[in-house]
DNA sequence: CGTTAGTTCATACGTTCGTTTGAATCATAG
DNA sequence: CTATGATTCAAACGAACGTATGAACTAACG
């Protein structure tokens, strides 16, 4: 058993891989660039990963196993601190937005290129990709699911389920295209790094979830007429 | 000048390409895949279009053209029928994305299929894709920030073009992904047609959008609790 | 030391990509 | 009818794609 350098050249593939398909998504990123941008060799992906497809697969899981347990982390402490009783809702989208969110501060794991890649892959249109996501996904999700029907008794099941669809597109959006305002706006945002675009997305943007998620039903359609 | 029967192989490519492009991406789909769906000659994209990426524009082009005439045709008879007073925020909202939603029940305007396909391409990774969607939205999009700004006069600028940018992500999610809400819930949609989804989606959609338009400010960090 | 297992390397395979070409086909105008 | 100009067609182009191969290299073990 060698191992030269355990880790390097399958890291410095991962952080590449990680970069290109979000600058350039899937389909548009070939071996070549990769191996080119981690300065390894072309052949270096089939021997440590065996495909293309298994590259992707493994570029998610690095950052998403840790994104569960976190987020499996935080859920636990909430509930041990209500000591039986329903969380309050903005306490659970900020466990579960929050903590993916703050993720794009944290450079050991993957900072905003993870995070701008993965909301631009909920979106993917590649089957397998979408498959693999939702399967990771899956049971996390079910968990703040269900502590959010317990948060809101009096709201039908199918409505929660809905606007968290909803949160979640916005939340994927929101750190796909951070950098990218121009598409909504020509308001111009002065350069700065990542973390400070993340502080003060953050607050905005829970808010705007919470804001959501506790609207009215529409029942009769917005009987209530504007306000502010 | 013969014009054999203008627009019928124009068009068959047009709506092969985008139910292609929706179901696989702008990178995903091949020249030969389009041309054999449409029961066209390979050459007859590039003979009519000249390249792939023109193709892609023009399959935007002929939607959005008419999109954004309506969005203003609607614009402006709100405007009309106010009078000179500031518009609902709820009626903006609509005429926003509400138009927009309901282009998905008319088959004339690509119905869901290009719903789908603008959903999803709004976080598409091609450069020169964002770029054009941005230069056609960008003149409509400022009418109703606009009218947003006036709406919501107590609003810093700021925060209403932050949380525009919420919204649209928010449906953009929704439209991209609705026969896959499986990503995020295992509960079960009955399967029924594009149209009745839509009528499902729209209510919703409008009321979450409002309540995360008419959140409150995120000054303090969420000074007032939960509620529901 | 030599052996061995893990890793890197240059190179090539077969396929598919977007695009181009020049001849064939078509409908109309003169 | 022939002539004309627009369209369609089969075929091919060079380039880039993901993957596979076998030899060279490296470092630890017996």
């Amino acid at each position: 058993m060698a191992e030269t350098r355990p880790g390097d050249t399958r890291e410095r593939i991962l952080d590449a891989a990680e970069r290109l398909f979000m600058a350039h998504g899937y389909e548009g990123t070939s071996m070549r660039q990769i191996t080119s941008e981690a300065q390894v060799n072309l052949a270096a992906v089939n021997y440590h990963f065996g495909s293309k497809e298994s590259l992707m697969q493994e570029v998610f899981r690095r950052r998403l196993d840790w994104l569960n347990e976190e987020r499996l982390r935080v859920l636990r402490a909430l509930k041990a601190e209500a000591e039986g009783r329903p969380l309050k809702p903005s306490q659970i989208v900020d466990g579960f937005f929050g903590t993916l969110l703050r993720m794009g501060s944290d450079e050991r794991r993957g900072g905003m290129t993870f995070l701008r890649l993965l909301g631009r892959t909920l979106t993917e249109p590649s089957e397998f990709i979408r498959a693999f996501l939702a399967h990771e996904y899956q049971e996390v999700t079910d968990c703040y699911k269900e502590e959010l029907f317990r948060a809101l008794p009096d709201v039908p099941k199918a409505e929660i389920v809905w606007r968290f669809h909803f949160m979640l597109g916005a939340t994927a959006f929101a750190i796909a295209g951070t950098d990218e305002l121009r598409l909504v706006t020509d308001w111009q945002i002065e350069a700065d790094d990542a973390t400070d675009r993340l502080d003060r997305l953050l607050p905005r943007l829970m808010s705007f979830l919470l804001g959501g998620l506790r609207a009215p039903l529409p029942q009769f359609r917005d009987a209530a007429g504007d306000g502010r």
